[in-house]
DNA sequence: GAGTGGTCTAGACCACTAC
DNA sequence: TAGTGGTCTAGACCACTCC
């Protein structure tokens, strides 16, 4: 959509506000990985204290322009665009590549297990079935991005461990080599404060803001619910569209 | 879902992080608006200096625990949980109500004006056609929450004026007043750093994060399009959950 | 070792809200 | 007027990354 009535910008009363829209305004045309003056640099270019000058660059983290990282120094940063819908959505891999990233994908662990009762009900299985349990973690340019468990039934999809090779799409496994053509039951998102067990399993000090993503794929071929899956996702490094029908 | 494994947690290294924890903790189960401990209080019972205090107090307003107002202090808050889905959502007023909030409405613009050409095509309308152009405001608690511009077709809705009632749900006069049966055609989220204008017309000096809430409703009845929306909505105020079909 | 961001101090003045 | 948070300074030491 397009806005229809402008509105007067304030100036900033703070200095630190007013260089924080100055720097966005010079880093706005500047790629992704970009370089942004240091602390130092800012503070003796513009004739504030050190703390003011962090002040500047801290307040672009948080409107999501640049991205600091201790010891390496502020860079320009753009968010992934991924879009979530009643479709399965496009492969995660692919499109963190189309963005011009390196995405990577870890395994952390594929075991085969006795399914805990509330998944056992979500997937309806009967009493004593076995899951598999997998969990999964993703970068982006080495930078942990999301934290992934789910659950499936252990015997729809024998053989997984082997099978999922390390970069490839659990979706396109499901689909190409078992056969189970995975449509959504459900799904929901909500955004929160990653929690502290969440933030460690991504390797981060800081309690980034996350979505957290939860759904049930079914298979349309079987009529019978195929994985269950929860994942947290940075939402500093995508920029997630969730929406249903599409606009004119 | 039910969290399955445990991690470790790691104690933080900065004493600001560690208080930070601390303090939430205590906070927890204090219930939403308690006044928590100033900065200066903090410093000197914690034998820090101000800004660390201050950085602690900072941190638990990033993660949502506590919302902090110049000149009169920091206080315990809680988001108002609020879902989306395929459906029209429950009233805005009743759901903040509910929460034990004061929810107030103020519309601040309805005219009628000749459709812009983006407006016009997504509502299927003729050339020339007129639109009620409809500005709200929402506060809660008299912190404003939200801002929302809606587009309908005049003739669908002669009168709106007078008949939308300040305190009033659209939606429902849309149903009982004009009997036009909306239902969902299509809708889009998406969280972003709001933009300078929509800060302005928040009547906000920061740039929060929100959500930015499109879509477009139809008639059942008349199979045409009905009401086209854009609003955005502060995400440190609400929990926007959005979902698609139902768990089991 | 040089440069980056992360933490912390002591002190100052200001803007805003309440009473 | 007193108390709150908001801004800013000058300086210090630390942790981390890269060469």
């Amino acid at each position: 959509m397009t806005p229809v009535a402008t509105v007067q910008r304030r100036p900033p009363s703070a200095a630190y506000l007013a260089l924080a829209d100055e720097v966005e305004r010079d880093v706005a045309q500047l790629p992704a990985g970009t370089l942004v003056p240091s602390e130092h640099e800012l503070a003796g270019r513009h004739g504030v204290s050190r703390l003011t000058a962090r002040a500047v660059l801290q307040e672009l983290e948080r409107r999501w322009v640049v991205r600091r990282v201790q010891g390496r120094g502020t860079f320009v940063a753009r968010r992934i665009e991924y879009r979530i819908g009643p479709d399965i959505p496009a492969s995660w891999t692919e499109t963190v590549r189309r963005a011009g990233a390196e995405p990577r994908s870890t395994t952390e662990r594929v075991a085969t297990v006795r399914a805990p009762g509330w998944v056992r009900r979500e997937l309806a299985l009967p009493a004593r079935a076995t899951v598999v349990h997998l969990v999964r973690r993703r970068t982006v340019d080495g930078e942990p991005a999301t934290w992934a468990e789910s659950w499936l039934p252990a015997d729809l999809v024998p053989g997984l461990a082997e099978r999922l090779p390390a970069e490839g799409s659990l979706h396109h496994v499901l689909h190409d080599v078992y056969g189970l053509e995975p449509v959504r039951a459900w799904y929901r998102a909500e955004l929160d404060v990653a929690p502290d067990d969440v933030a460690v399993r991504l390797g981060l000090r800081a309690r980034p803001l996350a979505l957290v993503l939860q759904g049930r794929l079914d298979s349309r071929r079987l009529g019978r619910p195929v994985e269950l899956t929860r994942s947290w996702a940075r939402a500093d490094l995508f920029r997630i569209v969730f929406e249903m029908g599409s606009a004119t």
